[in-house]
DNA sequence: TTGTAGGCGTTATCAA
DNA sequence: TTGATAACGCCTACAA
């Protein structure tokens, strides 16, 4: 026999609607016949099937949440903050990872867009995304995660790029090496013009000039990142000075540094986006901007939910939510300013 | 007006029956049907809602992931790889985190039986769980990850634990290093349980006696990996070589080597399962188990499809797929049979 | 407070 | 080949 709510209706003598109101917890229902419906239902081990209850209230409990690559730092940890408060609400997680790609991030959008995702979550991989906007002005509540481009209208929730990198750069160039070279992501993508913009910002407050030579972009990309720091090495003025945009790629520079046997910092600074486990392993330690981002997501998440709960279909709401990153300082830029060890 | 399929029927002027039929691309048509019933649905801008659709069909395109933590080495690229194959086959991902904790991934196990997915791939926490166990029984394709327990009769797809394990240790003891300490994992977990095996099976082979006091539980935990690795130092006769069952606490083990200054490998040996990207990056260099485990993602995943496709409820199929790590060797257990440098 | 009955949007059967 | 029509399992006016 089928567990439908018919069949704990009929056990239970009742209509299927007061079976439903019990079950459902609402509307109206005797005390004698909430009791002889949930012992039926107990009997029968009745349990609703919410795809035909999603059939009539359109809601699935359930979030899209689509990045660029669960094996990457910053969000492995996003992701797992997102799924905490997603399943305290009741909510369930759909994941997708769409490679810093357009067309794939477009693909999944339509995957969960066809599977009625109550809200959505997503770490854009360009500025503009039509598909995407097109959500959004049809009432899909969305949260942009770690890059918030100013045309896509929806809350958003993001690092401090900008202070980050710039906190980073200013205090090499403060402890001395004024010559910095910077290994930044992916040219074009929102973090990575963020980051140079920090980057440049902490030169002009110093008065030092850009010098385009000391731009190289690794594409978050190990072997990348180590081939430019070997490009850097065989300058005729190479920096003294290395700000690298994300874990993996500082990696690939310090890989690159330790084949060369380049002193660190005395011969090279190096402060890296992104404060890995393994900082404090290195020799020296790795100084490095450490991104909240467990933060990041579990607050991207709560935003959801009172987005999606605020009946939020309908009213686009834009808000901005900028986490700051912090330097941790360790050894890997020379000891003068340092406090602590971490 | 809504995009059913009513509509669209409507405006090509046929049953929904039809309609149905050639949106769904199977049974009869007559082309001139199947013409029109396409170009309305264009025209429409539908798209089949596959609530509705399930309702009927019984199937989500839905897979159920539960693991332990998504921010774990293993099981982050574990899972990269589960989604990658998902997704080229056009299923979609639900990501459980049960932190190696039986009622939460109890909870997550009735979520997604609620949900109905169409496979479950699960890293079980325990020997056994009475409910997921009811689940398998009740059809449900399951494909067990990284643990597969005896007693659980489903489809395995794990690394050789204790091949690897084994290997590492042995490869100490080859050195020279006879008095090897082992930190643990979780005491009985499936894993923890197997990575001991395998470090007794080196020690026997090598005809050494296992000395309780040289087994640790680090709880796969940094900060207990640092404890316990102060607590060798300080025995009388402490260890000279250390073998540790995961990341993390790999990291604890070198922060407490470091902090007390022993010479590694002279005076302490080390390995660690699991072999992360920052492996080359401490000096000396560390020596690893590598497990395979975007494939082990990959593998299961695959599995799964195998299991779903074949109407795979109603029989139950149990094998078990077991993948070699690799010991990667490198600087931390000393150079004498050391091959390149990786 | 209860029950009847009409959806929700598809799929699937079967007679025509 | 086609099209009524009955499911699928639940929710929810609305009348009683």
């Amino acid at each position: 026999m089928r567990k439908t709510l018919k069949n704990v209706a009929d056990k239970a003598g009742v209509s299927t609607a007061v079976a439903s109101r019990v079950l459902g917890n609402y509307g109206y229902a005797s005390k004698e016949a909430r009791r002889r419906v949930l012992r039926a239902a107990e009997k029968i081990g009745y349990q609703t099937d919410i795809i035909a209850r999603s059939l009539i209230t359109h809601k699935t409990y359930t979030i899209g949440v689509v990045i660029s690559d669960i094996t990457t730092l910053f969000f492995t940890s996003a992701v797992r903050g997102i799924e905490d408060v997603a399943r305290e609400n009741d909510y369930t997680v759909i994941l997708c990872n769409s490679d810093e790609n357009l067309r794939k991030e477009t693909e999944y959008l339509e995957v969960v867009y066809e599977k009625k995702v109550d809200g959505l979550i997503i770490s854009v991989s360009a500025e503009n995304n039509n598909y995407l906007e097109k959500l959004i002005r049809g009432g899909l509540p969305v949260v942009l995660l770690d890059r918030g481009p100013k045309r896509i209208k929806a809350t958003k929730v993001v690092v401090d790029n900008i202070l980050g990198s710039c906190e980073a750069v200013n205090h090499m160039i403060k402890l001395g090496h004024r010559r910095v070279g910077v290994i930044n992501g992916i040219d074009g993508t929102m973090t990575s013009n963020e980051r140079l913009e920090g980057y440049k910002k902490a030169l002009q407050d110093n008065d030092i000039a850009i010098d385009p030579e000391l731009i190289k972009y690794g594409e978050f990309n190990m072997e990348k990142a180590r081939e430019s720091v070997q490009e850097f090495l065989r300058m005729e003025n190479p920096p003294n000075a290395l700000f690298v945009a994300n874990e993996v790629m500082t990696v690939g520079a310090l890989l690159a540094l330790n084949e060369n046997n380049i002193r660190i910092p005395e011969e090279m600074a190096i402060v890296g986006f992104d404060d890995p486990i393994w900082a404090r392993l290195t020799r020296p330690a790795l100084t490095a901007v450490r991104q909240p981002s467990y933060s990041v997501g579990i607050i991207a998440c709560q935003a959801l939910l009172q987005k999606m709960n605020k009946g939020g279909r309908g009213k686009i709401s834009e808000e901005e939510i900028i986490l700051r990153p912090k330097l941790v300082i360790r050894e890997s830029c020379g000891e003068k300013s340092s406090r602590r060890r971490v």
